[in-house]
This record gives structure tokens, sequence and C-alpha cells, in this order.
DNA sequence: ATTAATGTTCAGAA
DNA sequence: TTTCTGAACATTAA
């Protein structure tokens, strides 16, 4: 689901769309519930349409265009959205498209979709549509997402007001561990909130504990200069990794970047999904599950060992496990 | 045919 | 103040 990774690649997929100009905008026709769209789609239109886009940004989790007035129009993707310059996965989860002229001769000739364009007709005739007209498309299965649109002086003060942590790529080692130290739940808990820092989300959190070796479940305040220093530099080892495999595309098939293509992270979780595999870094255990914060989490219970929790951490019923280890 | 599970954010409760 | 819980929604696996 879109974390750091993703979002970073859809940015990035859309740099085409910089220097067009919106000519409409376009709520498709769809079954699904109307996704949530501020202040009203009206407005939008009348404030997007003539303006050209003079930039993209990512600020956490958020795509966003920046417009020519300094406005800035902002795509949350949430669960399964996706923001796409090329034919979505479906027609009937697409939520918001923006038409827009051509900045540069755009060569019509490059039709490489041929396998999914057979599947149905009025499929193939949408799909033409939106890819010669060079449009820009939210498409988002559960519909959780959301689009606004922000003045500058706005989106300041939504985003860096206080309320949003900086930007996990961004942030440096003192800010980082200054941010979480904050808190006193668990450290996979802590990396979650975006209001400490920005862009880790479950999948991520689980990769990063696990390079550094640290245990999901164990505290901030209790850990050491050298974890911390790991964990800052395990963060932006997976997050740099996952944005050179453009993001991770679970077993259900959801993401995908702008032009509609799968990430290829997945290939290289070290533990996310990976219950009962063997542990890639200490091969000593299995790869176990488990519910944190009612989040799945992913970890080696060896090399991920948490020595100051051990014996008084208050988990539930682990009947399951019977491990007689010395201690 | 129901039900649980999925992950992000926010409002409201503890 | 800080942390926790449930809702928003759509789809799939059980």
């Amino acid at each position: 689901m879109p974390e750091l990774p993703e979002v970073e690649t859809m940015k990035r997929g859309i740099a085409p769309v910089i220097g067009s100009r919106i000519e409409s905008i376009e709520l498709p026709r769809i079954k699904a519930k109307s996704i949530s769209i501020s202040p009203s789609f009206r407005v939008l239109k009348s404030r997007l349409v003539g303006r050209v886009i003079s930039g993209t940004d990512r600020i956490g989790k958020r795509v966003v265009l920046i417009l020519d007035n300094t406005d800035r129009l902002v795509f949350e993707p949430r669960m399964t959205g996706l923001v796409l310059i090329t034919d979505p996965p479906t027609q009937d989860h697409l939520r918001f498209v923006m038409k827009l002229g051509s900045n540069q001769e755009v060569k019509a000739g490059g039709e490489s979709f041929g396998r999914r364009l057979a599947s149905s007709e009025r499929q193939a005739n949408a799909r033409e549509e939106n890819a010669e007209g060079n449009s820009l498309m939210y498409w988002d299965r559960r519909g959780l997402g959301l689009i606004r649109l922000l003045t500058n002086e706005e989106y300041e003060e939504r985003f860096y007001g206080g309320k949003l942590g900086e930007d996990a790529l961004k942030i440096g080692y003192e800010s980082f561990r200054d941010a979480i130290s904050r808190t006193r739940r668990p450290i996979k808990v802590a990396l979650l909130d975006q209001g400490l820092v920005a862009g880790v989300g479950n999948l991520y959190a689980s990769e990063i504990l696990h390079v550094s070796r640290i245990s999901p479940h164990a505290l901030p305040s209790r850990l050491t200069e050298r974890e911390w220093s790991e964990l800052f530099a395990a963060m932006r080892l997976v997050l740099s990794e996952a944005i050179q495999y453009e993001g991770s595309t679970l077993s259900d098939g959801t993401y995908r970047n702008a032009l509609n293509k799968e990430g290829g992270y997945q290939n290289h979780h070290r533990v996310y999904d990976r219950e009962g595999e063997r542990c890639p870094t200490c091969a000593k255990s299995d790869i176990v599950r488990e519910v944190q914060a009612q989040r799945a989490t992913f970890f080696c219970p060896v090399c991920q060992l948490d020595k100051a929790n051990e014996l008084g951490s208050k988990s539930k019923s682990r009947s399951s496990r019977n491990k007689k280890n010395s201690s």
C-alpha cells in the first residue's frame, strides 16, 4: 500500500505533466461511491481549469501538484489510491481525471499494451480516450483516499504546522532520534506515527527494524546510541532500495506506478509477508508474524531479540510457542 | 453466504 | 497529555 517509496515512485512517474495546462477536470461516472474531494468538485473546476502545473512534490505519503499560482493539489492515496498518467488497472474505480493540454508533441504511436487491450471493447475505448488525451488520473479501488486543493498558506499550515513529522528521507539523525524518542510506545508503533516522522508505513517499518536488528517491541527510551544509528541508517537504506525497485506490489496486485506497472521490491522483502521462512540475516529462526497495535508485524525473534523487554513483557497468550532457550 | 482481514488517517474516547 | 479504538470503504480469502 502506498508508503513513501510507492508515493515517491508515483511522483517521479508523473513528471511529464509538469508544464502542462489543465484543460478540464472530470468525475468519471462509476458505480462506486465517490471519494472525498475538497473543496467541492465545482470549486476545484473553477480554480484548476486554465492553470499550469509548475511542479510536483511529495510530502510523506502524499503526491502534490504545484500550480502556477502556488496553489497545491494534494493526492492522498491512503490504502489503494494511485496517481497515473496512463490507463488505470480498471475503469470502474477511476475516481478523477484531469485533461491536460500537451506541452510538447506526444507521439501517438507507442501502444505497448496489446495483450490487455484485447479484453473488452468498451474498456479499450475508454482507455484510448485517456491515453491519447494526455491526462492525469486518480484511481482508487477502496476509495479511502482523498484529493484536496489548498492555497500555499493552507498547505504550509496543514503539513508544516507541526502536525506532520519531517519526511523520512529528509530528516537528519539528531531530529530523527529526538522525534521518535518523544513517545513511550514501542518502536514499531512509533515509526508508524506520521506526526513524528512522515513516510514510513506498516510494511517498511517491519523491514527497517529487521535490517537494524531491533525488536518491534523495543522501547525508544531504551535504545542505545548504536541502535539509534543503525535504525536511522536502515531506514534510509530500505526506503532508497525500495525506491530503486519502484515500490512493492503486494499479493493483491493493487499498487502500480504512474504507468500502471508493478513495483519489484516485494521480491526483496526480508520479513514482510514471509511468515515461516528462514530469517535471511541469522538463519537461526523462522520469521514470525504477530499483531501489534492491530497491525501485522513481521520479525525474527532471534536476531531482533528484545533483551531489555524479554522478562517484563506483557505479552498475552504465548502458548503456541515453547522455546526452551537458556536464559 | 457470512465473516475476517487488509493499512492509512482522523475523530473521539479512555 | 498521550495513547487507544473505531470508522471510512471495497475486495478477497476463509
